[in-house]
RNA sequence: GGUGCGUUAGUUCAGCUGGUUAGAAUACGUGCCUGUCACGCACGGGGUCAGGGGUUCGAGUCCCCUACGCACCGCCA
């Protein structure tokens, strides 16, 4: 037997007790007659002691541990000369009176501690030992935890788990597919699922009325902090449902989660925001709602003074930043210089500061007067003390700018706090989104879903005006997860791709299958699916999946440990009845 | 495809306007130490300043290219 107790459990309780532990070696602190070794496992971390009096091999043995490796110690529980109140096990230390070496190790790039000295890019490298480290062992105990409790709710509530294959076909609408080559059919292809989409749909047809998955996916698209190539989804299907109830069973999901993983109690009601009310009050489809700082329209009040900025500016809106009247000229050039960053692209910036004493000041009081100021910061909501801050332009577009600088000076204020959740269902998506580029409508959410009954009438008149049965959970800033109630009508669903330019030959290609599935009986249905990792992420306040994810890819979608991807073998390629476009 | 920042000891970083032998902390090694828990003290080893090219009497420092890392824009139905 390798060890009797793990090295988190031991307690005053426990003095007198024969015990056999395993670990790590955390520390080795040799006081010369005495040595003291930390021993570490996922459970804690026990104090070992060598004294004088310890059999010679001991001591020994004691003297040539080196950190992490990994040990075996026969000893008794004793209580402490002198406790640690800030160990869970401080009362406690065990008197080695056998020490095994099971493996030495060599000594670790990094500090395995709970701040490591380590970089991002050589903790990644070694990522084995980053996972040994309290925080990231934290974060896979979170994961798991939610995990199980997304099972566990989902399980009650009558919903089917069933898996879906990982090598389907490639559809290359929507995001890259990764793709791979079958032996077995020459020059033919699999590709890895986006998401199970189609098949969960399928499985309404097959009359699995609720269907869950907590299942990977691949995108091969460019990554972000937020985004990896294969990414975890809680994915959720269900028959003969509207979007009312779909809204219903997954915000009380929502709320048991936060409850069971977190402790935290919604007792309100999620507040359901129109798509144009978010764009219009926050400039985003995903708005942060843990603070204020609305957006208004002052576009009316800005026009006519002659101003030519704002007089050639479609839209003029502003938001006022409660309690910035004190930022100094050197802010207020930092802030325009930010939304001025390519990144950002607006051409400059109007402030109003409302001066706590009662005066106005503005960037625009040559062209306008100071009630006319007033007038604009009011409409903003600016009370004394606050600064407006105004962009103009092109509406979308400023808007979008304008939600850029609405976060950023959040972020200064401190108001992003990690530890406040301010959740929402944004519905009432609109149906297509124009792409310049290619001069053309695309499904903003997908081709399955169902436009609102009242606007169908303009799909082919108007299809910029048609709203979508589409939604989602949106949370401090972020998409967690979205969804729709799908077409089950083949005529409607023919009318849509026509709508997205799909001749009725490449919509049969491409999706025949669930076409055809559909003359079989498909029951109205709808779902959602949640993003795993940034749920995870969200519940334990860090910006990042990649700590939520055992082995991530890195910026250029490499595995940095596994070095991969990698070259493969010409006899591999040559099974595949592959070559390279350019040889080594 | 693009923008910004970065790359100096095992590791995290400092290194000014270009100027003698590139520093600190930590880690590592050796010795001392009976209650440490960020142990302490002393001594020691450790550098292709990412790679290449250029400017210069002289480059870690300035310029260009490349590679790599991070963040972001595009992209992600």
């Amino acid at each position: 037997m390798y060890r009797t107790n793990t090295c988190g459990e031991l307690r005053a309780a426990d003095v007198n007790r024969n015990v056999t532990l395993a670990g790590w070696v955390q520390k080795v602190r040799n006081l010369g007659a005495m040595t003291f070794i930390d021993l570490r496992d996922r459970y804690g971390i026990t104090q070992i002691v060598v004294e004088e009096h310890s059999p010679e091999q001991t001591r020994k043995a004691a003297a040539e541990l080196g950190r992490e490796f990994v040990i075996q110690v026969r000893g008794r529980v004793i209580e402490r000369s002198s406790k640690n109140p800030k160990m869970p096990t401080g009362d406690i230390e065990v008197a080695a009176d056998e020490i095994t070496v099971l493996n030495p190790a060599v000594t670790p790039p990094f500090t395995i501690e709970e701040h490591s000295d380590g970089g991002d890019d050589l903790r990644m490298k070694y990522r084995y030992l980053d996972l040994r480290r309290p925080p990231l062992l934290r974060n896979m105990i979170l994961r798991h935890k939610m995990a199980q409790s997304v099972r566990r709710f989902l399980d009650a509530e009558g919903f089917l788990e069933i898996e879906t294959p990982y090598l389907v076909g490639s559809t290359p609408e929507g995001a890259r597919d990764f793709v791979v080559p079958s032996r077995m059919n020459p020059n033919q292809f699999y590709a890895l699922p986006q998401s199970p989409q189609t098949l969960k749909q399928l499985l309404m047809v097959a009359g699995y009325d609720r269907y869950f998955q907590i299942v990977r996916c691949f995108r091969d698209e460019d990554l972000r902090a937020d985004r990896q190539p294969e990414f975890t989804q809680i994915d959720c299907e269900m028959s003969f449902v509207e979007q009312e109830d779909i809204l219903e069973i997954f915000e009380r999901w929502a709320k048991y989660m936060f409850k069971d993983v977190l402790g935290i109690e919604f007792n309100e009601p999620f507040l359901r925001m129109p798509w144009i009310e978010a764009m219009e009050k926050y400039g985003s489809d995903k708005p942060d709602l843990r603070f204020g700082m609305e957006f208004a329209n002052v576009t009316d009040l800005a026009h006519g003074h002659s101003f030519s900025v704002f007089d050639d500016a479609e839209y003029v809106v502003g938001f006022a930043a409660t309690g910035c009247a004190t930022y100094t000229r050197k802010q207020i050039d930092a802030l325009t210089e930010y939304v001025k960053r390519p990144q950002v692209g607006a051409k400059g910036l109007v402030w109003i500061r409302m001066e706590a004493e009662g005066g106005v000041k503005s960037s625009i009081d040559k062209f306008f007067s100071a009630d006319e100021v007033r007038a604009i910061a009011e409409r903003c909501g600016a009370k004394a003390g606050d600064m407006v801050f105004i962009l103009c332009g092109p509406k979308f577009k400023t808007l979008t700018q304008l939600c850029a600088l609405r976060l950023e000076v959040a972020q200064q204020l401190g108001l992003r706090d990690p530890k406040k959740f301010a959740p929402l269902w944004v519905i009432d998506f609109p149906m297509f989104e124009w792409d310049e580029e290619t001069q053309r409508f695309y499904a903003m959410h997908h081709p399955f879903t169902s436009p609102k009954p009242e606007d169908v009438q303009y799909l082919e008149s108007d299809p910029g005006r048609v709203r979508a049965n589409a939604y989602d959970f949106v949370c401090n800033g972020t998409e967690i997860g979205g969804g729709s109630i799908r077409i089950h009508d083949a005529k409607l669903q023919a009318l849509i791709f026509k709508c997205l330019g799909f001749t009725p030959e490449r919509a049969q290609e491409q999706f025949g299958f669930l076409m055809n599935a559909f003359k079989f009986g498909a029951p109205p249905h709808g779902g959602l699916a949640f993003g795993f990792d940034r749920l995870c992420s969200l519940f334990g306040g860090a910006d990042s999946i990649r700590d939520y994810i055992a082995f991530p890819k890195n910026n250029a979608g490499r595995d940095v440990m596994l070095d991969a991807p990698s070259r493969i073998d010409q006899s591999q390629l040559d099974e595949l009845y592959l070559s390279l476009v350019k040889p080594e």
